[in-house]
DNA sequence: TGATATAAGTGTTATTATTACACTTAAGTA
DNA sequence: TACTTAAGTGTAATAATAACACTTATATCA
């Protein structure tokens, strides 16, 4: 701190926030976890999960902190979307805040967390407004989103452990918001040779039932590995 | 101000720089522009052009104005990369930095501003090692450029305003940093029909002379529009 | 218990995109 | 005028994508 004040001290110092996007995947389809903000200015506005980095935390603790905080949601693995700073964004002050974002399964989030914290699933087609940029915060998220499925098998993650084609083909057409040929979807996912078929079906969806996969991680390392570049 | 404190005041605040990554193509080369650091701490050591964040401008505009200071370049079109925020990555003192980056014509860059500025253009081969955590955020810029390149005609705009289709493929295989096959390139890049093919031929590479082309806009922004994808 | 409704599951063909590949041409220099 | 060098050109084989409709399994209801 010594050496700090030394060279660096003429120049001003910024509050820097966190602001935590989690997309979330239920029944067919994209969601996003919001709540209504719990201090001023816009308290009781819908909101992402925002909070302040602290002295001594690196930027990934605190957004994995504040999430944790305001959701009770643990171990998300969540990412650097983009930083935002302009002058105006926050009408209490000068605030730099970094977005992270995270697609999880929406199952993990159990109905008991989501009444004690007071987080909400909301489907993206009835979005409310967000406070501040937080709108354009989802927007971009949403566009890395799809970019992202289009080219990474990143459905798998989202899923429960065991899931059905016609679950995995429901996420997909979540992700790109449109319609995939059921045929060629299955075509192209099997020919990966990623997914273990068990012998259970389920049939919570279909009296028929559809069988139950598994996502091979080993397999899927050694095509990554081996430079294999998905592509639905 | 006064709303601010009243908010906001219980929390700490944060040194915020913003730290340039230059590439530049020349001579068929992917370059990095680079300089000796001004100041202590790491000072004469080679370093991204680096600065910090002044009160009343947003990010960009600071980035903006901390590259023209350390190179006299005006006017570029820099993309946020990522914010770096580990505890330890200064070593005098907590700093969050912002990384942009942008690609641009190396022959924008003169001489003479080399010169003055002692900005220096390295070959990304015989990069030497940067200062703190610049090796990473170029490593990291070069990854979004190549999956840029890939998908987007990001080329055009790093050629001068009239260009060779062989200097157009030599940029694509600086980017990839593999040979392409110059009928193929030559096939795809023109049934785009973004180019525009005019009389003259630039003879500084061969007797023979290879026509010059001019890049569209009109066209590039109506397929754009249309949500034409490219991929080379 | 047989009819019905519903989602799961299955192949083939046409079209399009990608890749591989080798000779000719233009023009300056010796 | 021969030589050298990079620019320029076409085709065929292969692979990827897109379009398309019927059958099957099984729970539910008459």
């Amino acid at each position: 701190m010594a050496v700090k004040q030394q060279y660096y001290s003429e120049h001003p110092k910024f509050h820097v926030a966190l602001d935590c996007i989690i997309f979330g995947f239920d029944k067919g389809e994209l969601k996003l976890l919001i709540h209504k903000r719990r201090f001023e200015p816009a308290k009781g506005l819908w909101s992402l999960f925002g909070g302040f980095l602290a002295e001594g935390e690196s930027l990934e603790n605190a957004a994995n902190r504040i999430l944790r905080e305001l959701t009770g949601l643990e171990k998300i693995y969540m990412e650097e979307l983009q930083t935002y700073g302009n002058m105006d964004r926050d009408p209490a002050g000068r605030v730099i805040s970094v977005a992270y974002s995270a697609l999880i399964p929406a199952h993990k989030y159990s109905e008991e967390y989501s009444r004690k914290y007071g987080a909400t699933w909301v489907s993206l087609k009835d979005l409310p407004g967000l406070i501040m940029d937080h709108d354009s915060m989802v927007e971009k998220g949403l566009r890395r989103l799809k970019r992202r499925a289009s080219s990474q098998p990143i459905g798998f993650e989202l899923l429960p452990k065991e899931f059905t084609i016609p679950q995995l083909q429901a996420l997909y057409e979540a992700i790109y918001q449109s319609k995939l040929d059921k045929r060629n979807f299955r075509k192209k996912i099997l020919s990966m040779d990623v997914l273990v078929k068990l012998d259970e079906k389920d049939k919570s969806n279909s009296r028929k039932g559809a069988f139950l996969y598994r996502f091979d991680k080993r397999k899927y390392r050694k095509l990554v590995d081996a430079g294999y570049s998905f592509t639905i």
